[in-house]
This record gives C-alpha cells, sequence and structure tokens, in this order.
DNA sequence: ACTTTTTGTAAATTATACTTGACATTATGT
DNA sequence: ACATAATGTCAAGTATAATTTACAAAAAGT
C-alpha cells in the first residue's frame, strides 16, 4: 500500500524524491520504495524523514 | 539511550520482554536491544509494539 | 535459604534494509 | 519537437536488523 500521506508531505514542501532523501541521508530508490510502499524502513530513518518535512511520526506513519 | 516509554508502557500492562515479543512476533532479544536503545527497528516492528501496548508512535518513539 | 522468572548480554547465522549504477518512462519547460 | 528534470524499476552488492542458542546475574516468590 502506497504511502500518500509521504507523497503528500512532500509536495508541500516543494520537495523532489532526490531533494529529500539528501535531506535525510538515504538514496533516492529508498524514498521512492517507501512512498511506493513496498517495504519496511527502518524507525530512524522514518524520524530523519518526518524532521524533514516538519511532520510527526503520526502523522506520517501511523495507519 | 534507552527508551524508558517503551519499558514504562510494558510495566503498564504488566508484561515482560518475553511476553511483548511474543505477542510481537519477535525474540525476546529484540524487543530487550530496542529497550536498550542500542538499535534501530524497523517502522513495522515499532507499530507491533505501539498496538500491544495500545499506544501510538508519537508516544513511543517520538522525543 | 532456595527456586523460578525476568533480564542482560554475547557469538554465529539468516533475513532484509539500503546502496550503487544503470536504463526506461513520464512529466515539465522552452 | 526537443531538452531536462523527476519518477519507476531492476539487479548485484553491502550493512545491519533480527534470529537462535546459550549462559550469567538480578529480581520476585515461597
Amino acid at each position: 500500500m502506497k504511502n500518500l500521506k509521504l507523497k503528500a508531505a512532500r509536495a508541500a514542501k516543494d520537495l523532489s524524491q532526490a531533494q529529500l532523501a539528501e535531506l535525510c541521508g538515504v538514496s533516492r530508490q529508498t524514498i521512492n520504495a517507501i512512498e511506493k510502499g513496498d517495504y519496511n524502513p527502518t524507525i530512524n530513518l522514518c524520524i530523519a524523514i518526518c524532521k524533514a518535512l516538519d511532520k510527526t511520526l503520526d502523522e506520517l506513519f501511523w495507519e
């Protein structure tokens, strides 16, 4: 299941997947895979993504 | 850094590390390591832990 | 005191998150 | 139409989350 909340939050900040990846210190493919929803990132990466997008874990990764 | 919020939430449910591990489908050592704080669990495991303890991600894993 | 449960910790293995590099496709702009 | 940026996806490699087995040390119970 795709993570549309993440996709929307990234769009709201006008960031590309590559730019968000840079901010989080991971590869573009990793961000793409998370948005696509076909895997299971670590909590530290989720936190880095949240901070980059000014969101909390519950806002982006809770059902 | 130890995850004391997790430890407290588990205590509040009167669950041992082994019982919580069972509920989450992981090993006791994994729960121990997360409480001890020396590593980086996946988001799916964090969510399983939250559900077992009736907490949200922000309550247990957000600083 | 003794027993039992719970916790802390370690080493070796397995599963999987994440990387790099590459290419195709879709959007956006001029 | 053409160029460029952005996204989707694959395959092979590396890093590390999570497992198993095992043992020692606290904590809790009787």
